[in-house]
DNA sequence: CTTAAAAAAGACCGAATGGTTTTTTTACAA
DNA sequence: TTGTAAAAAAACCATTCGGTCTTTTTTAAG
């Protein structure tokens, strides 16, 4: 690996962070070279302008979040277990976040929204795609006759995705983790909900 | 009312749709100039200086917000019609917005947690106006026996709240209300559920 | 109608912004 | 070890930022 890719990998760490913390809009190019030790000379060498720094840190920051889920799916192989690991990700955002500064898909779309148009289109298929995740989980969960066959994937899996961004929010906001777990708890309650219990009513 | 005043409250209400939309930081005060077609002097001679301005503008828009719900809750008597208030005021975040740009709580929340924290005390106070007001909503229904005795008001608060605004987060994201209406439908079978219906299974 | 105060305009300021270009330093293959 | 290209530094630039201060205009009471 040239010294070049180690520098820019380096610059994406420290300034997916800073994003991440402070907003894309109010992070200045001081600031990021206030974390990273260089000149600016040495970051727009790897980038051509701070919105393509912008649009590589954010890439980069979810695929950091990717990461942190890949490790905690391993070895669940059933859908309740899943379903867990992905409220487990979110909790990680606020006890141990995988980038400093909470949610990035979540302070990204708030910021995109209308400030940042050019990152619209990345915030959102980043969510699609855990939205996605979340509904695959269901559907596969049905197919193997562990899930209930009433359950709408679509439609719960805008409401688990919601519900674990707003909790996100809030326990943010309120610097205080029991909101997240109260949602989490809830959360869990609705999955344990979703299983087939075959011995439970077994006249049905 | 004098002349000063109205003009005032318009750099307040023109200003809370700009940070709103816009966030408050990518907001300068040349965009403000230019939606009150008012020069600097004119702006700065009713505010202190911006953070000031972003103070008043924040407040302006929660009471917005809150003079809406308070219309929406009118002729409103039992708990289920009182919480389906609050549902539609999130909703009215989408498809007729008290204020331009979604929920203020929500946008101020994202923003104000690291690069505005000035802004912090009052957006938290703001988002547990709402939480209280929904949980004096569950206390007052279990104790009038509307609401079954065994729903935990600080908890349910804490999840309507949570699935709300990311509802209110992604449907912005997607340009779709498929997702909130989604989340709506979900709490509205859960306040559902929540009501005592003597009718039903009468023998216990 | 006059006048004093309120309101708004407009000129001005230093600092910080993103960005460019030139120069210097460093990495690394021949 | 040398030469060259990559990488980083440093000087430079125009623009915009929030903010101040002075002047002009408008409001509204007497």
């Amino acid at each position: 690996m040239r010294k070049g890719e180690r520098t820019k990998e380096f610059i994406l760490e420290q300034s997916a962070a800073l994003f991440n913390k402070q907003g894309y809009a109010s992070t200045s190019l001081s600031d990021i070279m206030a974390a990273t030790k260089l000149e600016k000379g040495g970051i727009y060498n790897h980038f051509a302008n701070k919105e393509a720094l912008m649009q590589e840190a954010f890439l980069f920051a979810v695929q950091q979040v990717e990461t942190r889920y890949n490790s905690l799916l391993e070895e669940r192989r059933d859908s309740r277990s899943r379903l867990y690991a992905v409220l487990e990700v979110f909790k990680s955002f606020l006890t141990d976040p995988p980038v400093r500064g909470g949610c990035p898909m979540l302070n990204a779309a708030i910021e995109a929204d209308d400030a940042l148009p050019a990152l619209r289109p990345s915030v959102r298929r980043a969510l699609e795609g855990w939205r996605t995740a979340i509904k695959g989980i269901l559907e596969r969960g049905i197919a193997r006759g562990e899930l209930r066959r009433d359950l709408d994937p679509e439609s719960f899996s805008s409401v688990m995705l919601a519900s674990l961004e707003g909790a996100v929010m809030l326990s943010k906001m309120y610097r205080d983790p029991v909101h997240i777990e109260r949602v989490l708890r809830f959360l869990e309650l609705q999955i344990d909900g979703l299983e087939v219990r075959p011995y439970l009513y077994a006249g049905g």
